[in-house]
DNA sequence: GCCCAGGCACTCA
DNA sequence: TGAGTGCCTGGG
């Protein structure tokens, strides 16, 4: 039996991980989940005490998962203090309790989200499911599950990894028009010439743009990188869901705003990322009557 | 079997 | 600067 690791704050795992934010956890059972995460397979599971994680020892925990979970962030108080601007958050606080935002790999969210355009959830999870067996390096599951045990799982593959990949063989697995995408972030970021670990010191208009050098990201990518993977707070994806949420509650407030971007960052109190999260999840799930 | 999805790029006014 | 349209594909 491997190690585990058990850090005293609990998440909602199916609101974290079903909530379109990630697309490599699976679900074993109720509040327990396997999915790959910086190169190794990795089980979650709620317990009494709070979030269990194994294989997992506490340096490694402090050092790198804590970071991804956002543990430690305050993000009870954070939803509260949005559920307190109007009913409607009100309702996605109280569906949402214990929704977090991960911070996950940049390289991995770039590629996940330029795959997500004009996609269905499960197609996304299959697609980059297909580029981590075409290019991931082979792991192992560690722990009690003897199902688990006779699968192979596949890292994330690294821009390295992909620098040989050609837009033709992406097709033929089924990335459609997005394959010529993935080929551009590779080769920008080999290049240099898009430099993702600079992005966390700029500014969010800088960072967009500099996301934006690649073909196939436009703003809804981008910001839907900055927020997932660099942790940029107060972007805010916009896409069909949460378009519909702004058109549905907050259109008269909008309007005494000089745009759309304004509105945001005032109304929301710069915690713009979690608000859309929970307006998301929540519109998505049906939950507003 | 058809429809359409957590968009983007390109064109044209 | 904004609206309109084509794009790959397979899950629902």
């Amino acid at each position: 039996m491997s190690e585990h690791y058990v850090y005293p704050e609990w998440i909602h795992l199916a609101h974290t991980f079903e909530n379109g934010q990630c697309f490599r956890w699976r679900k074993i059972d109720e509040d327990h989940y396997v999915g790959v995460v910086h190169g190794q397979v990795l089980e979650v599971k709620s317990v009494p005490e709070g979030t269990q994680l194994q294989p997992m020892n506490e340096q490694t925990f402090q050092t790198t998962y804590k970071r991804y979970f956002g543990f430690g962030e305050n993000l009870r108080q954070r939803q509260e203090a949005l559920a307190g601007r109007d009913d409607h958050l009100r309702v996605a606080f109280e569906y949402c309790e214990g929704l977090t935002i991960l911070r996950q790999d940049p390289w991995e969210t770039l590629v996940t989200f330029i795959l997500s355009q004009n996609n269905h959830m499960p197609r996304i999870r299959s697609l980059v499911e297909k580029l981590a067996v075409l290019r991931g390096k082979e792991i192992h599951y560690l722990g009690e599950d003897d199902e688990l045990k006779e699968e192979a799982f596949y890292t994330f593959p690294s821009p390295q990894e992909l620098s040989d990949v050609s837009e033709e063989e992406l097709r033929t697995l089924g990335f459609g028009y997005r394959a010529k995408y993935v080929v551009d972030a590779v080769e920008k970021v080999l290049s240099g010439s898009v430099d993702l670990q600079r992005i966390e010191e700029l500014t969010l208009e800088e960072a967009r743009k500099e996301l934006m050098k690649i073909k196939g990201v436009g703003v809804k990518v981008a910001d839907c990188v900055l927020l997932f993977g660099y942790g940029f707070q107060e972007a805010f994806p916009v896409d069909v869901w949460v378009d519909r949420a702004l058109k549905r509650f907050y259109l008269q407030e909008m309007k005494a705003y000089s745009s759309r971007e304004a509105f945001v960052q005032e109304y929301f109190m710069g915690d713009g990322g979690l608000a859309q999260q929970m307006l998301f999840h929540t519109l998505r799930n049906g939950r507003y009557t």
